[in-house]
DNA sequence: CGCGATCTTGAACACGGTCAACTGACGTGG
DNA sequence: CCACGTCAGTTGACCGTGTTCAAGATCGCG
């Protein structure tokens, strides 16, 4: 829970779950014609891997660390549409145009294997169960983003830091007892639509509670079912 | 600008602009084999097309009228993800997957085109055109929903509006001077996060510095400059 | 040790929500 | 034809949540 974990295990249970397994020398079976998958790229604390209009050269899968995704409001803001974790997918937001719409950067440092875009349409024509594959990719963030957007438009803050925890503990932000935070306060509020400020009395609000602890960089859940309903109902003190 | 407009001219002008005329017999030069789509279905007000978590039966083209894409907040609420017009597409937020994942119910009455679930298959998979045109589809509804999550998150009532405004003007939601509204203001404040009584009240603050018209059941722009200015700058008296 | 960034905590304010009353359009039935 | 009911929209007064501004705590790092 320190630091991003790129232990050579933490990496390979990144594989294992990975998103572009299919397109993966290292995990099948019936290899695939020419080197597809470029392992092992590492990003400083920051930096950039895509931005907003740039055209797209490649699908990105994340070993280790943590990036954002996020688009611009259109007033000199943006707003952080979602964290990747270990196994997902990021560039897919070009998927089916030649451009993307979001930009990804890297919280803290991270890891990731490169597919060249030119390769992902090669490779798609050939085996078009990897169209499908990479299509319900798509399809699913497209549901996690309107689930998003019902979120701000619904729940009051508390609601939605709730759910929040719950939802990276069960994608397993970080497996035996704790949590991964690597993203800062500000950043969680430019996630979930608040200000560094209520994000962070939120949080210390709970562990005031016993639901969950809050070592650095990290959370340990105690007490799901009471932020399971902290999740529903509205305006608890 | 009265009820759903389902003359003749509307409908055509609907399909010239289809999201599904590369699948329809009637928009294309070259046939396809078999009758693909199935035109003319009517929505009586309030009907619902599809729910979440049903199978996918078909795609659906509107030609006239206006759909509401909603998905539920787990606590009990909707949230409307965003209104189709006609020549847009319903039902592509199960592409890749077999379930629906949001619900559409029609707004006022409307008329649809459908085009089978397995009829989407087979022409796919004859003509990858077909596929790849369904994917950018996707893939502007992802970036629509990411932008919409990204308004809810950091702008302010005004500024929501005005945008909402301004978007259905350039989505020509009716044409000749006026921007049809269908929706009431309740199903406009679920869709922007905001209650019945704000939403009213700006638009009747908008009307009052001259900027739209407010007919009935639609909205007429007056001064696109000034809504430009207040989409931006947040909290303007 | 001292500087800077991140996080926490406090107090006052304002935006938008809530509750409630009122208006006007429409449709039904006496 | 008007009385009546309903429903969508409008308007007003009040209040609460989350923001804003500001000060202090904590930690990492040179």
């Amino acid at each position: 829970m320190r630091q991003p974990a790129t232990t050579d295990v933490a990496r390979e249970q990144a594989c294992t779950a990975c998103a572009l397994a299919p397109f993966c020398q290292a995990t099948r079976a019936a290899p695939l014609p020419g080197a597809a998958v470029e392992r092992g790229r590492m990003l400083a604390p920051g930096e950039v891997l895509f931005r907003e209009g740039q055209p797209q050269a490649a699908l990105y899968a994340l070993r280790a660390g943590c990036l954002a995704a996020s688009v611009a409001d259109g007033c000199g803001g943006a707003h952080i549409v979602r964290f990747l974790l270990p196994g997902d997918v990021a560039g897919l937001d070009a998927h089916g145009g030649a451009r993307h719409r979001s930009s990804a950067r890297s919280v803290g440092a991270s890891e990731v294997c490169e597919l060249r875009a030119w390769h992902v349409d090669v490779l798609c024509a050939m085996r078009p169960a990897l169209g499908a594959h990479l299509d319900a990719c798509v399809a699913r963030e497209l549901d996690d983003a309107q689930r998003h957007a019902a979120a701000l438009a619904r729940l009051d803050a508390t609601q939605r830091v709730a759910r929040f925890l719950l939802r990276m503990a069960r994608r397993g932000g970080g497996g035996a007892g704790g949590i991964a935070l690597p993203m800062g306060r500000r950043e969680l509020g430019e996630h979930l639509g608040l200000t560094m400020e209520t994000t962070s009395r939120l949080l210390t609000g709970f562990k005031a509670r016993g639901w969950i602890g809050l070592p650095p960089h990290g959370v340990v859940i105690r007490d799901a079912a009471a932020l399971e309903r902290a999740a529903c109902q509205p305006h608890d003190p």
